[in-house]
RNA sequence: CGCGGAGUGGAGCAGUCUGGUAGCUCGUCGGGCUCAUAACCCGAAGGUCAGGAGGUUCAAAUCCCCUCUCCGCAA
């Protein structure tokens, strides 16, 4: 089938790329408009667009894509595919292919729907999670459900990591919810509302880390909010975000973000439990090990995170 | 020109304001102590102080100029 590709962080890139050696045509890909980014605001392009322009694939970078009917009507395609496109499509969009539009969802539908189901999976502290391939249907990822792949979030894994795995899963179940639509095999399965989860957009003054709650939670906020916007605290005067964290099951007579031990590795107590703080970025530095922290910065038992 | 921090032996830092050829914690290597050790003691190696056969100066890691790289904020 003729496809066009809708996609544009690193998520949506290996799906891409597992298209190009399959039987369908990627005959364009549309993407999010370059915006600046970075030191300097730099006008950066997203990672779809790039792979793309690599592999001489016509590319779209629509402000708004529900004006652009005419234009993807004339590129003729079977079906399109969104992978984290960023922008919400119009009925007469979803109109616009013979077989409409499919998703993937980095989540097991109806759970987790919104726009960062894999960190919210790890924060909620979910021990599964998947990708679903649904129809594009009005709503926030509402649409009949194709088929979904279960995968095991490991107690190690944090956003980046289970973003690669299941962007992997993502592209194989791609594959073959398209065969199966040629085919005309698919099933569309209606999703189950009462069992249906949202989760918000990521934001910034998530990731202050509250230590009065428990080791647990605290690490796998650190986990999911790696590496955007990532978990942080403030001690020295500095703010530091926290980049790998340990649970520690031994308690401390301390107040809660007090530092209860310092070797190799910084344990702070919590509400519950403690943490062994093992990566640490203090800001305007590199990200390093805390043993390596340690030997520049002398640092004390009793001092306390804010 | 968005704001800001930083580039010093293998690692993390100090020294820069108040110029005078480099220091700390650790690592590495050798030796000692020890039943033994990541502990302790003694010793050693290792640095064109990001780069510019730049500027100022008797003298620059330190002051001035230019370039490169990394990072935090912001977006």
């Amino acid at each position: 089938m003729n496809v066009i590709y809708l996609g544009t962080p690193d998520f949506a890139v290996p799906p891409l790329e597992r298209l190009l050696s399959s039987n369908h045509k990627v005959i364009a890909v549309i993407s999010q408009p370059d915006r600046p980014k970075g030191r300097g605001y730099k006008l950066i392009s997203p990672p779809v667009v790039e792979f793309a322009r690599k592999h001489n694939i016509p590319v779209y970078q629509f402000n708004n894509i529900n004006k652009e009917t005419q234009t993807l009507l004339s590129l003729k395609p079977d079906i399109m595919v969104t992978a984290a496109y960023g922008q919400i499509l119009s009925k007469d969009i979803l109109n616009v292919a013979p077989y409409g539009i499919i998703n993937i969802h980095a989540s097991l539908l109806p759970k987790y729907r919104g726009p960062a189901p894999i960190q919210w999976a790890i924060i909620k502290g979910e021990t599964k999670t998947g990708v679903t391939i649904m129809q594009t249907a009005q709503g926030l990822d509402t649409g009949d459900i194709i088929l979904a792949k279960e995968i095991e979030i490991q107690p190690e894994d944090n956003s980046v990591t289970l973003a690669e795995k299941l962007s992997l899963l993502g592209a194989q179940a791609l594959i073959e919810a398209l065969d199966l639509i040629e085919k005309g095999e698919a099933k569309f399965t209606p999703q189950d509302n009462e069992q249906a989860s949202y989760y918000p957009m990521l934001k910034k003054e998530m990731g202050k880390i509250d230590w009065t709650k428990s080791a647990e939670e605290i690490d796998r906020l650190v986990r999911g909010l790696y590496s955007w916007p990532g978990a942080y605290s403030a001690l020295w005067g500095k703010k530091f975000k926290i980049i790998k964290t340990k649970i520690n099951p031994k308690e401390y007579p301390l107040k809660p973000g007090t530092i209860a031990n310092i070797s190799d590795i910084i344990t702070v107590m919590c509400g519950k439990n403690s943490l062994d703080i093992l990566t640490i970025q203090e800001e305007g530095k590199k990200a390093m090990n805390v043993s390596d922290y340690l030997r520049g910065h002398k640092r004390y038992v009793g001092e306390r995170f804010e």
